[in-house]
DNA sequence: AAGAATAATGCAATCGAATGCAGAATTTAC
DNA sequence: GTAAATTCTGCATTCGATTGCATTATTCTT
């Protein structure tokens, strides 16, 4: 190893002048004379020196680092969701760190304290439960806090999600338009805001145009007990010929179901809608009809009201709700006479 | 905020103690009397102080951050990687920042020195182009580095794989059992060690069974090639009736394609495995025969690789290989007298 | 060309903890 | 009970930067 720790100090001595120079070259917002500099970044190459971000932040009191809580990334959505944000917070100079929430409270107060430990500058939490805990501490360290793809109704925290209450709108009155005989929709974790205001657009969506639901179940948002929702809903001799399933890898797990397990067809003998648009939703063997989430505006959202916050120290709270068209695919073709 | 910053002082102060005793109850390795520590513990819990990680990695030199770098994650099997690698490195006290790589060199460039700028201690690199430049940058600077699903022949870097030449072989030994007309191979980016250890793998398989290929075409790792390299191999009027593709995603494409495009049924005209076993294999929609990577094993391995290197500064170089099994499903079913 | 205004620079303190050293307290040995 | 060995403790320094302040060098005015 030729080089080892390069500091300022080193870079000024053989630059031939003070440590104060060389840092005052490396901060933006600092000035310095274009001689100064010059021969600063002349020195610095050669040297092959980078300021240590944190020596830096010990001082600046920011670590640019983004601390990401999530408590699952096996739904597509939410690599989807890091890598862009990943990319958008780093032409920010900011990086994403990962903090594993499982579901106990115990861990999200462990996550927390990690979280804080590395000074973390702003907080991103995806898919999180106990979120008032969460939300508490961060207000108490004066840490910006963001839901995504969350929100937390009552209690005044900022959120950046879907429009979901106008998409489960939408859906309604895609599906009304093929007047099915029998309209279902299997839910989600009924904690989440997603699943609830996906069902309430859907239900008042229903409603105005003079329909409602006829069966419904709950799939909680994972594989075993949406297979569960799915042959009790199903296996009923009246059953639905419509149904809107709370998001995208449940209505894999449906029409894996009503196919494989009830030899049903889809969109023959039920049509099928999920939300969200993950990337198997455009795989041929699913070719799911779908509300697309927006992921990269609501990363782009999120990234701007991060940096508002850190930078004025103001985090007024926003609820930012991005619409999302309708894709309509195989598993739901469009009614006569639609018009997207 | 009732309390911003609480340093060690303010727990020094609280205890009656000095500021080193502080910092000596919360450093472990570190002695300091039972009494001292209950005093020190009960201001901290007081005050809700914590250690500054950040401060503290000025001066120990360790972050206790390793950096991952990825090229993207929309392939499955990296965000479950992912997830895995956060929970197995929090065990050790360390985190997980994440770091996106286009594929441009000047891109890698750019990832290296932020990674170096936030000193993290160790890289784990995983899917990675241009992987040498990396290296002798890590060389450089003492940092070890582990390549995850991936490995530099040649050149001698740690890498941590699994044994895809095994696999390959293996997925041979079960095409061959079957006695298809003609054997086909849709090959991932030739630059990746996985792609070219499958194919090793594959082919001398075949040919201790007397078979070989007899149609191949290159798909990439990607979905429009992959499209296209389907299309290609399957149009032709004599196509082979058992082909494996080189990792799951392009073998769930090229289901498509034969079923949807080409009308030829999965596994009745063509018997097709997969590598990898990503979450979607199991879907009922694609049933994928494929071997599957045991992620946990191979974090795990990875990790202690790591520990080892960070903790004793020696970095031995080491090509780990984890051996998985064929997991047979429904796109190419087990053959007469098969045993696993 | 001289004085005022502005820009550039170096000095030294600072961020929050860890640690070598020397002295104090405690334990152990006999 | 005293000396030796051991464990604790506080002081002061250090990690690698940033930044307020005072000073010096430039540039601008007229």
């Amino acid at each position: 190893m030729p080089n080892d720790k390069i500091t300022s100090l080193d870079v000024a001595k053989r630059a031939g002048v003070s440590q104060s120079a060389v840092s005052r070259v490396f901060t933006k917002g600092a000035s310095a004379s274009q001689k100064t500099i010059d021969k600063v970044r002349k020195a610095a190459k050669e040297l092959g020196y980078r300021p240590n971000v944190l020596a830096r932040s010990l001082i600046t009191g920011r670590s640019r680092i983004v601390g990401l809580v999530v408590a699952y990334l096996d739904n597509y959505f939410y690599p989807v969701a890091l890598q862009k944000l990943s990319n958008a917070l780093k032409e920010e100079g900011y990086h994403v760190m990962v903090f594993m929430a499982s579901d106990t409270t115990k861990d999200i107060e462990r996550v927390v304290d990690e979280m804080l430990d590395y000074q973390v500058d702003a907080i991103v939490a995806a898919s999180v439960p106990l979120s008032s805990d969460l939300a508490g501490r961060c207000r108490d360290e004066g840490i910006p806090l963001v839901f995504f793809n969350r929100s937390q109704d009552g209690e005044n925290l900022t959120s950046v999600t879907a429009d979901n209450y106008a998409g489960g709108k939408e859906i309604a009155r895609f599906l009304a338009a093929h007047h099915p005989e029998r309209i279902g929709y299997i839910a989600g974790f009924e904690g989440a805001s997603t699943q609830r205001d996906r069902e309430a657009g859907f239900l008042d969506g229903l409603k105005a145009a003079g329909r409602e639901v006829s069966s419904r179940t709950v799939g909680n948002f994972n594989t075993e007990e949406t297979r569960a929702a799915a042959l009790a809903m199903f296996s009923a001799p009246r059953h639905p010929d419509a149904v809107f399933v709370a998001n995208d890898h449940m209505a894999f797990t449906v029409m894996d179901v009503l196919r494989s397990d009830l030899h049903l067809t889809v969109p023959g003998d039920v049509i099928l809608v999920g939300y969200d648009d993950v990337p198997p939703a455009v795989w041929a063997g699913y070719s799911l009809t779908t509300v697309r989430q927006r992921t990269g505006r609501m990363v782009e959202e999120t990234v701007k009201v991060l940096m508002n916050a850190i930078t004025t120290g103001e985090a007024p709270v926003v609820n930012l709700k991005i619409a999302g068209p309708l894709i309509v695919r195989g598993s739901a073709p469009a009614p006569k006479g639609w018009t997207g």
